[in-house]
DNA sequence: GCCATTTATATACATATGTATAGACATGTG
DNA sequence: CACATGTCTATACATATGTATATAAATGGC
C-alpha cells in the first residue's frame, strides 16, 4: 500500500469495478471462484499484529498468504484500501453485535455500561483481531479508511447517547450534554482499549478498573452539570 | 520500513551503532559531515502527512528527500525505526515546551488546563507537524516506537496531576483519583486532537469548545467523587 | 604537499512491489 | 462435444526497496 493513499485521492469513479466484481457466482458459464472476498479478509487478517499495521500489508504478500496469483486480487477488490475499508465495516459490524448482546444482558442501573465495557475487554483478551484493528488503526491511512473507522466509532457513540439519555430518565437524575458524554465515554474507552493491547493479559483487569472509574468521573460529572444548570437556570 | 518491525525486535546491541555515529564532528581529520540527524528528520517530516505515516517511509525516499545517496543514511541512524523514535523524542520535548510555556502563562483557577488546551489547539491548526505525528502514531509500529510515544504521553500526564492536585489544595475542593483524572483528560484530548486533524480549521473553535465540557465533566466528577467519599467516609 | 581520517557516492545485488497481457483452466448450456 | 464465460496463473515489465563493497571527496595536522 504504498502510495496508496494519494492513488485513493484520484477519484476513478467505482463503476468499472462493480462490474468487473466477482458477483456471478453459481448463476451460469464460467468457472466458479476458488477464492472471495472473506478469503482475502482473512489473509490480511492473518497478517496484521501489533507490529504490522494494515497500511503497510502488500497485494503479493495478501494474495500469496491467501494461496492465489496476485493478479487474481484484483477481480475481488480494486486494491489493497478497498479491502481495507471492508474490513473496517467488518470488524464494526462484529463489535456492534457483541456489544449489542452486551447491551441486551445488563439489567441494573450502571450495568449497561459496566456490561459493555466488560464485553469490550472480553475480545480484546480474546485476541479478537477485529477489534484490535479497530483501536490501533484509527488514524492512518487512506481519507476513506480513516471515514469507515470514525463511522464505527460514531456508531456506538449514538447507541451509548441512547443508554445515558434511557437511564437518566429512569432514575430521574438528568444528565448534561448526552451526546457529548456519549463521545467522551467512547473515545476514552478506544484509547484505553489501545493502550491495554500492549500489555499482558494480566493488567488487562487492572485497565478495566481504571476505565470503569473514569467513565464514572465523566458520568457523575455530567449529573453534576445537570443539576447546577438546573439550579442555574 | 516494511519488515522494520520484525527486524528492530531482534536486538543487536547497540554498541557498534554508537561507535559508528556521526558524532565526531569539528574535532579531527575527517571530512565535515554535510548533513546532520535533524536534517534527515526534517526530509522525514516534509514527507509524512494525513495519508503518509511515518511507519511507510523508506529509507531511500528520506535519503532522497535529503539529498544524500541512500548509504549516507546509515552514518546517523542505524534505520528507519531509529529516526522515528528519535523524532518521537522531539515532538515530545517540542510539545513540553509549549505547554510549560501555556501553564506559566494561566493564573486563575481552571486556567492552567484551559489555556494549556488552546495552546495545544493553536499548535494543531499551525500545522505543526511534531504534534500532528504524536497525535496520529501513537498506536502501531515497533515495539520502541509505541513506547516512546507512551512515554511522552505520562510526562503530559504526571504534569497534569501535579495541577490537578495543586489546583484542589489552592481551592480546597479535593479531587479523587487525581492521576487517574489526569489520564482520562490526556487520552481524551490527545483522541479528539486527532480527530480535529482530518477536520477543516473551522471546526477547531468548536472541537475545542467540546472538548472543555467533556474536560469539566471528569473535572467535576472527580471533585464529586471526593466530596461523597469523604461523606461515606 | 602528504597522509590519515571521516564522510559521501556509485555501483551492485537480491528481493520486493503493483499492474498489464496472454494463456490456461474450470464450469454450465445447447 | 463445442462453445462462451468466468476465474486463475504465468510471465513480463518498470520500478522500488535495504544493504554491501569499493571508491571518491573533503578536511585538518604535520
Amino acid at each position: 500500500m504504498h502510495r496508496m493513499a494519494a492513488k485513493s485521492l484520484k477519484a476513478r469513479g467505482g463503476s468499472g469495478a462493480g462490474k468487473r466484481r466477482a458477483g456471478a457466482a453459481g448463476t451460469g458459464p464460467g468457472r466458479r471462484p476458488t477464492i472471495s472476498r472473506e478469503d482475502l479478509i482473512s489473509a490480511a487478517l492473518g497478517l496484521v499484529g501489533p507490529h504490522r499495521s494494515i497500511s503497510t500489508l502488500s497485494l503479493r504478500e495478501i494474495a500469496r498468504e491467501a494461496g492465489i496469483a496476485p493478479n487474481s486480487f484484483y477481480r475481488h477488490f480494486r486494491d489493497t484500501d478497498e479491502l481495507a475499508i471492508a474490513l473496517i465495516d467488518l470488524a464494526g459490524r462484529s463489535l456492534r453485535k457483541i456489544i449489542g448482546h452486551a447491551r441486551h444482558r445488563a439489567s441494573a442501573e450502571r450495568s449497561v455500561i459496566r456490561t459493555s465495557l466488560e464485553s469490550f475487554m472480553e475480545q480484546l483478551g480474546a485476541d479478537e483481531k477485529f477489534l484490535h484493528i479497530l483501536l490501533r488503526e484509527g488514524n492512518t491511512g487512506s481519507e476513506a479508511f480513516k471515514r469507515a473507522v470514525e463511522r464505527e466509532l460514531r456508531f456506538f457513540e449514538d447507541e451509548l447517547c441512547v443508554d445515558l439519555v434511557r437511564l437518566a430518565r429512569a432514575n430521574n437524575s438528568p444528565i448534561a450534554e448526552p451526546a457529548l458524554a456519549a463521545k467522551a465515554i467512547t473515545r476514552l474507552v478506544f484509547a484505553m482499549g489501545a493502550s491495554a493491547l500492549d500489555l499482558p493479559r494480566e493488567h488487562h483487569a487492572a485497565i478495566l478498573e481504571q476505565t470503569v472509574v473514569m467513565l464514572r468521573m465523566i458520568v457523575t460529572g455530567a449529573q453534576r452539570m445537570a443539576s447546577e444548570n438546573i439550579a442555574a437556570g
